[in-house]
DNA sequence: CATACTTTGTTAAATAATTCACAATAGGTG
DNA sequence: CACCTATTGTGAATTATTTAACAAAGTATG
């Protein structure tokens, strides 16, 4: 089951690959039941040759002459991304962003399970998000053990992100997700990201001011 | 002033130039007025030839043997990043997401400032949020137009997105920036750019499934 | 003011990512 | 079943990005 080639690949494959995933599932939704690298392509702005390339990474997935069956690609690529399996996921800092994400139904329908809300806030901690109690951080570790919980998204502000990932890397998460716009230093293996809501509008305002280029094709 | 050089450069380029700003921003903070590629560069994980090779296509900013006096670079960095005047913005989509972006104190502290909320509900018409009302749809292009609005964020869900978009680029919008998980088609002369929750959960759980790599540094 | 020390800006080298181009192959057709 | 068309998978070529290395240029010191 897929994932069976050997080659280093570029670091934007893996994002791309999402992008091919919920693609797929809109073509799958509309009852299209095969699909080209071109016409993939010509959806996403992407040349049908960095497609094939890209699946080629993890296996050969298509037919020569006929493309690729929508609905193999999808599990293929749902075991992959991860997909195929439920993750549990805890929410640190329960402010506007941290409430509204801990809402986002994208979550459920991808698999991420949110099961734990934390702040340390006196007047949040008790109150209930979807039926889940915000929890106060000194019940981080334990929850985080007793349950599981693989992933924890930071939505605190700048200053307190930094300790937030200290507990919750000696808590033993795996991943962090990290909305607060400060850069961490996190354990070794544990695996993070940060999306940063206010780099992108200072690229776009760069942009605005300095550019006629396009930018990347793939954020189209 | 500042943008002088001529080379093509790295797309990734502009990214970093927001990293080096606000960490500058945090030096100048503690009263630090010199600073080097190489301690900023150990503060972002990044190689300090990396730093001298972005800012050189820009200017040249620093003094040998001295390196960068922060205040001076800061104000160079704030021109390029076109940080240095005001942008008004809307928010389309006043679900949780929008409301919290809304509400969100980096986005004025950047010279982003909110001016309007735009939603079809008839529910939400007409509430107010940081005491500006949300507005139906059809208030749009003279909204936009009445007040030289140039920058948008989608924060409708994924299916009213493109509708979204279109209406915003005929309204004479200058950029957007999408949360809703699907690519957007643009007008050629619109800026867009898109900030993805989804995609950067299943980079994780790639990573988590498959991978000892370590993640990008920058993101770190 | 000569020497030692720093640290930039830049050219060259090394790496990485994308795109091209085409042989290989699946399926359809007469 | 021989030929035609479509489209993959991939090695080679191209393009893009990062890193190394160092001369140039500044400060500090005795």
């Amino acid at each position: 089951m897929a994932a069976k080639k050997k080659h280093k690949f570029p670091k934007t494959t893996v994002e791309r690959l999402s992008y091919y995933f919920r693609t797929l599932e809109g073509l799958a939704k509309r009852g299209i039941d095969t699909v080209s690298s071109e016409v993939l392509g010509s959806k996403l702005n992407i040349k049908s040759s960095q497609i094939r390339k890209d699946l080629s990474y993890f296996g050969d997935f298509g037919k020569r002459g006929m493309g690729y069956d929508v609905k193999y690609l999808l599990k293929e690529l749902r075991y992959i991304l991860g997909l195929d399996r439920r993750w549990s996921v805890i929410v640190v800092g329960m402010g506007n962003l941290g409430t509204a994400i801990a809402q986002y139904p994208g979550l459920e329908k991808r698999g991420f399970q949110v099961v734990g809300f934390f702040d340390n806030s006196r007047t949040k901690i008790g109150q209930e998000v979807n039926g889940i109690p915000i929890r106060s951080m000194d019940e981080l570790p334990d929850f985080v053990k007793e349950n599981t919980v693989e992933i924890a998204l930071i939505t605190v502000p700048a200053a307190s992100a930094q300790p937030v990932c200290n507990k919750l890397c000696k808590a033993g998460i795996k991943a962090i997700l990290n909305f607060a716009p400060t850069p961490l230093t996190v354990d070794e293996n544990v695996k993070h990201l940060s999306v940063d809501l206010t780099t992108k509008l200072e690229v776009l305002t760069y942009y605005m001011s300095f550019s006629k280029d396009k930018l990347w094709k793939i954020f189209a």
